[in-house]
Formats: C-alpha cells, structure tokens, sequence
DNA sequence: GCGACAG
DNA sequence: ATCTTGTCGC
C-alpha cells in the first residue's frame, strides 16, 4: 500500500476542475479498437471513502481476461482531493486511483473505471479522465443512469439500448443478467462502444457488475477499514515550538 | 429559482 | 459513496 499526496496543481473550485476538463477533453482517442475481449489482462480500480477522517482508499486489481483469475493488485491511501460534484467525480478519485495503478508489478491493460467515460455532461468523465493521464484504454461501467435517458432493454443478458443524451449516443444501457437492471458502459479512451460492451459482458460471467469492479470494490474496502480501523498509524500531531 | 445528479 | 438486520426468493 502506498501514501499518495495531492497534487500541488489540483484544481480547488468547480470552475477551475470544469476548465480543466474543457483542456483536456482533445486528447482522448475515439478511433481506436482496444484491446479484444478475453485476451491479455484487465484491471478494476475503485475508491471508498471515510469522509468524517477525510481519508481516501483505491484499489487496482489485475485480472486474466481469458480466466478472470487475479493476477496482482495494489492499493494506495490518500486525502480526500475534492468533494463528490455530479460530473467532477474525477477529481475525487483520480489521485488515489492513480498511485494504485502506478503500484501494480506489471501493466494493466484495459482499465474498467466504476462510472462514466463519454456518458458524462462535458463527455469527458472519470473513464476518460483516467485513459488521458496513463494512455491506457479505459471503459466506464456504471450502475445508474445518471442524467441520461434509455430504453429498458430486452430482458435477456446480451440486451442493450442507447444510452442518450437527448438524441446522442453516448454509451449504453447493457443487460449483463437477464431480468436485472442492466448496466450503463461508455467509452473512455482508447476502445469503442461496442467493445465496451463486449468487455463487459465477458466480465460478468456471474453477477450484475463486471468481476473488475467487484475485487476492486472488495480491495479498497478492506484498504480503507485497514487505513483507519482499529492499529491504524496515526500521524505526528503538527505543532508549533 | 428549484430539483436531479456517476461515486 | 455511506448509514445498516433481517428477510423474501430462486
């Protein structure tokens, strides 16, 4: 487990996240393939929060595609870098996140964010954010909605419907079990659409939400109950002479 | 102005 | 995200 500091240029007010976003949205790649489903590796990340402590806890987990066996994870802690803003979710989490992924002992491969890529109100969201700081190809899995608008899919697993805003599409609505709520996949850097989804359906042999996420979730959980749970470190109390 | 709103 | 036990159902 690492210790990750917040950068010393990270944006304090909306208006400066929202600029930043504006910035860095043209570096995102759309054209290209990614990685094929059930080959090489992917990885999950994803971050809990203990906001009364302002502590922040992510996990990096590095699965087989073609197994879904884990093959390593990392996990970093941190301060909490900015408060939950619908649509500057990135700016929670991309630190932390960050010093996971840096932690790992081998690439990871296609990254699975627990969020939005292009489905986001700027089309430029945590899935995208990620794929444009570390050039990997990144895909968002989300559980809801969001400010978007869909169709209920067919009932089976497999289904899926356009994600819309208005009348564009920016993800979709993909029904990994049959007869439960689907799942919302968007791009994020660096893959398209329908290997989004094709990535996701071969997550999710079992359950509602790709086997990435689900380890990630389980990992940062338990980083942060170690973090500050009951032996934790505590720093030195700062004070003047 | 008000409500909704990934995690 | 997080607060939180049992419970209904396959």
């Amino acid at each position: 487990m690492t210790t990750v500091p917040i950068p010393a240029d990270w944006p304090t007010t909306e208006d400066e996240a929202r600029a930043v976003q504006d910035e860095l949205r043209a570096r995102v790649v759309l054209d290209e393939p990614g990685p094929p489903p059930g080959t090489g590796h992917v990885t999950g990340v994803d971050v809990a929060y203990d906001d009364a402590r302002d502590v922040v806890a992510a996990a990096a987990v590095v699965l087989d595609a073609a197994t879904l066996d884990v093959v390593a994870e990392a996990t970093a802690v941190g301060r909490i870098s900015f408060p939950y803003v619908p649509g500057l979710l990135a700016f929670r989490e991309i630190p932390t996140v960050l010093a996971a992924l840096d932690a790992l002992p081998r690439p990871p491969g296609l990254v699975v964010c627990d969020g939005y890529g292009l489905a986001h109100p700027r089309r430029f969201g945590l899935a995208s954010h990620l794929g444009v700081l570390t050039g990997l190809p990144t895909i968002g899995v989300a559980k809801n909605p969001f400010t978007f608008t869909y169709d209920a899919p067919a009932a089976e697993r497999g289904a899926s419907a356009p994600l819309l805003a208005d009348t564009e599409e920016v993800g979709r609505a993909l029904r990994t079990r049959t007869g439960v709520k689907p799942v919302f996949v968007s791009v994020g850097h660096r893959t398209t659409l329908p290997t989004a989804c094709a990535h996701t359906l071969a997550l999710t042999p079992a359950y509602r939400l790709p086997e990435t996420t689900r380890r990630a979730d389980a990992l940062c959980r338990r980083a942060l109950r170690e973090a500050v749970g009951p032996g934790a470190e505590h720093p030195a109390p700062p004070h003047q002479d």
